[in-house]
DNA sequence: GCAAAAGTGTTTCCGATACACCCATGA
DNA sequence: TCATGGGTGTATCGGAAACACTTTTGC
């Protein structure tokens, strides 16, 4: 008899905060039997369900996470992950024995990455994670399955894209400052950018618009607000 | 009871003959009992294997193809395709019907693309097909499955990366000429490159290296003969 | 000698880089 | 009034683009 299979998605929620890129994740509920009791994190997925598509899949990841409608989530296919012994670990078959009705399928996991503002954000644990938190992404420990390896090709696809394409502003509210722009472009590429050829780049850009609108409440002189032209979502 | 799962490899092989770009087709046997008997034609594939990682199963299916060990072949996986309905069309049902255990499995595939010496080629009929073509990409027909979303997706995936990257190499024989070179990037890109601006830029890079050696045979003044320094490979 | 493709330099333009000071606000 | 980040202009450099003629070979 062959060996059961089984479809999974996986998803990597970027998010930017105080200068800092993040991940969010959840931690993994182990078995009241289990060995070790500390925690573990793992990146948010599920099992495709019958009938589903694989881009729905993780729509309903993202969207069960958060209880929030995020009719317009920034949210790409970029990876799929089948090697045979990626779900085969001690820990990682303790928590299959107790959550999974195949523990011993195979199972490829089709790996998602999205780009959410997280101030629109509001994570919620789901019904198979205790907690979620969003972890600076200098500082991601030892995940569950395969989940470092899939994490680290969606930072890496990121910093790929993010070089010729402008995806960062699904990370910034609507409304941004160009220095909050600059800032995220430098904590994602990791280069410093000069400020003034930055802005002169910048507002000749077609797709950022320019607001009367100013910063309010803030310490210093207040900076001008700009919103990214939706148009042109790649 | 749940549906039954499958996993399968697409792979998109591309190959560069007489300044136009090709794609490896195989041509689809039908059942005997089948409707309609014209040709039809697939792309190359074939399921996931137990315990064969999906890296693996994408080299067999080309190894399958060509009959010849192709050690350095660049091959890449691009994206995964997984919608419910995607192998449910009457001929496709025929078809697994025919040559498929479960014909009813949902199949996802995660498919690859290649990039291949032709003249290195040597592409034979797999069991499973009756004949293989090069098809012009221009040409390519109402194919079997999805196989034309996926070559759709390859082609453009291919277009894009090659504007930043150099791996249009592949696609070259060992040694090729300036002009080849400069054939290759104009039918990928669709654009008209100057020569002497082309040529320019090119003899900059570090990884083409000029040879002594130059063209025989020709009808014409014969052009230097220059060779891909493989070390750059990506 | 002619057809066919190879090969070669210079000028112009534009985007990329480097760099330092004044401004508006809240405390 | 001061601390904080916001906002601005110019000169230089280097790569990208435009452009036409001579060379080598086989026939």
């Amino acid at each position: 008899m062959a060996v059961q299979k089984d479809f999974s998605v996986d998803c990597v929620v970027f998010g930017y905060h105080e200068d800092e890129l993040k991940v969010l994740l959840i931690e993994q509920r182990m078995p009241e039997t289990s060995a070790g009791k500390e925690k573990r994190y793992a990146l948010p997925g599920d099992l495709v369900q019958d009938n589903e598509d694989l881009d729905d899949s993780a729509s309903r990841v993202l969207k069960e996470l958060t209880s929030v409608e995020l009719e317009n989530a920034y949210l790409k296919q970029f990876y799929t992950f089948g090697n045979p012994k990626r779900v085969k670990g001690l820990r990682d078959q303790q928590w299959l024995r107790s959550f999974r009705q195949d523990p011993d399928a195979r199972v490829i996991t089709v790996a998602y990455y999205s780009l959410v503002k997280m101030e629109d954000y509001n994570p919620v644990a789901a019904s198979f994670a205790s907690e979620t938190v969003w972890m600076n992404v200098d500082e991601v420990p030892a995940l569950a399955f395969d989940h470092n390896t899939i994490f680290d090709k969606a930072l890496a696809t990121l910093r790929e894209k993010i070089k010729y394409y402008p995806i960062g502003f699904h990370l910034l509210p609507k409304k941004f400052t160009l220095s909050q722009l600059q800032h995220l472009n430098e904590v994602i590429s990791g280069e410093e950018l000069d400020k003034r050829n930055f802005r002169r780049k910048v507002q000749k850009l077609p797709y950022i618009i320019p607001l009367e609108e100013k910063q309010k409440g803030v310490f210093h002189k207040p900076a001008r607000l700009h919103v990214y032209d939706e148009r042109f979502k790649e």
